[in-house]
DNA sequence: GTTAGCACTCTAACGAGATGAGTGCTAACC
DNA sequence: GGTTAGCACTCATCTCGTTAGAGTGCTAAC
C-alpha cells in the first residue's frame, strides 16, 4: 500500500520521534542521510502520509508525529527486531547465570532487571499456578480455633491460608483425612482440586468420619483458589521521566491504575491467548488512561503451556525495537530455565 | 518560652498553612476571629516568631510559613490530639469488624485503609517474626536436587524458602532429622533458631547421620533469616497530589526511595525503640529527599513487645492532629486484636 | 500596649513584540 | 513526470516591560 519511499520516511519519522519526543520536520529527516531527498520532496510525502492517517500534526507550523496507525505500521512492518543481537544480551545472560533457585524469586528479580534496562515500567505475571499441580497439602493447627493450610505446587511455590476450625474436630481425624488427601490428590492440577476433593473423598469418607460436613467445609476454603497469580511491578516511577507525562495529574491516574492488581491482570492475561509477542498501542489498551501508552507483552511457558507473561509499559513513543528484543530474549530464556528445572 | 499570644498565633499560622499550602499573612490570621488582634499587632508578633526561628518568609513581601522548628513546637505543644474522638473512628471500627483471620492480611488491608483515609502514603511494617517463635518446621523435597523449607510461626505466618540439596542425602534420614528438629525447637524464638540448631543437634546427631556436614549446611540456609519483615506500602501516588511536590523530579526521587525496601525499613524500625507515637519532621528523617516530608509512626505490639510499626508519610505541611488521631486508634486496636487472637 | 496608615517590596499575571522552526505552494529544473 | 529551490505564511515559544495585588515594616497616633 505504501511506496518504498513512504515506508522509509515513515520509519525515519518514527525513529526520530522516539528518540527526541519532538515533532519532526522535513529538514531534519533530509539531513539524516538515510533518505536521500530534499526537504521539499519529503514534505510532499509527509502530506500524503498524513492524508493516509499515518502521521499527525500538532498544529500547522509544527513537524509531524506518528499517529497510532503510524506506530502500528511501524511495529508490524518496520521494526528492526532482531532479538538475538540485542546489545543487552550480556546483561540478561548474566542475570540467568546467577544462582536463583525459586521461581518466584527469579520472576521478581527479572522485573527489576527489565525496568532497569529499559527505563520503562515492567509488569510480570508470576507462574500461573492454575496449570501446575499439587505436590503436597498440609493442615497445621495453630490453636483450637484456627489452622494454617499449606499447599506446595509442582513448581515449588508455597501458598498458605489461615482457616478457622469449627469446634469439635479432632486433630487425629484431621490428620487422617489430610494424609488420605495427599495420597489421592498429589499431581492433580490445582484447578481440578476442589472438584476432585468431592469425587475422591465423597462417599468413601462420609461414614468413617464424625464431622464430615464441617471438615469438608474447612478443606473447601483451604483449597479455595486464593492462589491468585502474583504480579510483580517494577519501575513504575519511570513513567515520571517521560516528557509526555510531565502533567502530574495524568501520570497520577496511570500510577493509580498500576497499583490495582485486577487492572494489571486484565491488561496482561489476554495476551496469553497468542503465544508470540503482542504490542498494544495507545487506545488498543482498555483503559483510556493508557491512551498514550503502549504495552508490549511476551509469555513464558512450561511444557508448551503459557505459564505467565512479562510486559513493558511505556509511552506510545517507545523504543519498540529494543524492548521487543529484550522481551524476546528474556521470555525464551525464562522458558528454557523453567524447562530445565521441571523437566 | 513563648507567650500565650505567640502560641495562639503560631498555632493559627500552622493550621492555616496546613490547609492552604500558601504563605499566610497577618490579615488572614486577624480575620479568623480566634485571635482577636489587628493585623499590625500580629505582624509584630510574627516578626518576633521569625527571629526566634519558628517561622520563615519565602520572600520579603510574602506571608510566613512554619519552619521545621515551628512544626516541631506545634506537634509537641499545640496539636489538639484527641485520638478517641477522631471523626474516622467509625471507619476504623468497621474495618476491625470485618472478619479477617490472617495477621498479614489484616496489616495489608490496614495499609490501604490508612492511605485512603488520610490521602497520604502509608507504610506498615508486618509483624516482626523475630520475636515470634517456631511452631512447625518442614523440609519438602521437590526433586532430587531441591527442596522447600517451610517455617510456620506462632502467629500463623508461613515463611518458605527453596534450598538446594547436596547429592547423596537420603530422604528418610532427612525426615528423621526434621522430626527431631520439630520436637526440640518448637517454641524457640526464631532469632535463636540457628544457634539452638547447633547446640541441640550438635554432638548427639553427628554419629547417627551419614552426611552430617552437608545436612547441617542445608538446615542452616533453610533457617537463614530470610524472614525479613514484610513492608506494606499504600497510596504512594498520593504524594503527587500535594502542591509542594508539583516538581516531578523531586517527587520521583521520593517515590524511588519508597520502592526500596531497605530504605523503608531503616525509616520505620528506629521508631520501635520508643513505644509511643513518633513524629519525624523534615530533615529529622535520614534521607535528604524527605527534607520536605514528615513521618508519623506508631507501633503495635503483642505481650508488651513491639511487633511492628504503622506509619504515615506526607508533606511537612501535614494534618498532624488528624493523622495522629487515626494512627493512635489503629495501633491500639491492632494491638488489642493480636492480643485477642494469640493470648 | 495596640492599631491605623502609608510607603515599599516582590511575585505572579498579562500582553506585545521578536524569533524561529516548519509548512504549503509555485515555478523552475533535469 | 518526478524533484527541488524559493518564498510567503503560520503559529508556538521566548523575552521583556508593565501592572496588580498581597503583604510587610515602620511611624505616629490612640
Amino acid at each position: 500500500m505504501l511506496t518504498e519511499r513512504q515506508r522509509m520516511i515513515l520509519n525515519a519519522i518514527v525513529d526520530d520521534y522516539i528518540s527526541s519526543a519532538e515533532p519532526v520536520g522535513s529538514r531534519s529527516i533530509s539531513k539524516r542521510g538515510d533518505v536521500g531527498y530534499s526537504p521539499a520532496t519529503i514534505r510532499n510525502e509527509m502530506a500524503d502520509l498524513e492524508d493516509l492517517g499515518y502521521l499527525e500534526q500538532p498544529h500547522t507550523s509544527a513537524g509531524r508525529i506518528p499517529s497510532h496507525k503510524g506506530y502500528r505500521y511501524y511495529v508490524d512492518h518496520l521494526v528492526p527486531w532482531n532479538s538475538a543481537e540485542t546489545a543487552e544480551l550480556g546483561t540478561i545472560r548474566a542475570f540467568f547465570a546467577e544462582k536463583l533457585n525459586a521461581t518466584e524469586q527469579v520472576i521478581q528479580h527479572a522485573a527489576m532487571i527489565l525496568s532497569n534496562m529499559t527505563n520503562y515500567t515492567s509488569i510480570l505475571l508470576g507462574p500461573e499456578v492454575f496449570h501446575t499441580s499439587l505436590r503436597h497439602f498440609q493442615l497445621l493447627p495453630l490453636d483450637d480455633k484456627t489452622a494454617v493450610a499449606i499447599i506446595v505446587t509442582s513448581t515449588g511455590q508455597v501458598e498458605n491460608k489461615t482457616v478457622s476450625l469449627p469446634p469439635g474436630i479432632s486433630v487425629s481425624e484431621m490428620e487422617k483425612v489430610v494424609n488420605l488427601l495427599n495420597s489421592k490428590l498429589v499431581n492433580v492440577p490445582l484447578y481440578k482440586l476442589k472438584s476432585q476433593l468431592y469425587s475422591e473423598l465423597g462417599e468413601e469418607m462420609q461414614r468413617h468420619i464424625s464431622h464430615y460436613e464441617e471438615l469438608m467445609q474447612v478443606l473447601d476454603t483451604a483449597l479455595e483458589s486464593d492462589h491468585e497469580q502474583r504480579i510483580y511491578l517494577s519501575g513504575a516511577t519511570n513513567m515520571l521521566t517521560q516528557p509526555e507525562f510531565k502533567d502530574v495529574d495524568k501520570v497520577k491516574t496511570i500510577l493509580d491504575l498500576l497499583e490495582e492488581t485486577p487492572t494489571l491482570l486484565k491488561m496482561l492475561t489476554p495476551a496469553s491467548g497468542g503465544t508470540g509477542m503482542q504490542v498494544r498501542i495507545g487506545t488498543e489498551n482498555k483503559h483510556e488512561a493508557f491512551a498514550n501508552c503502549s504495552l508490549i507483552t511476551a509469555t513464558y511457558s512450561l511444557d508448551g503451556k503459557p505459564l505467565g507473561s512479562i510486559g513493558i509499559l511505556g509511552p506510545t513513543r517507545m523504543e519498540y525495537a529494543r524492548v521487543m528484543g529484550i522481551l524476546g530474549i528474556l521470555s525464551r530464556d525464562l522458558t528454557a530455565m523453567l524447562a530445565h528445572w521441571y523437566k
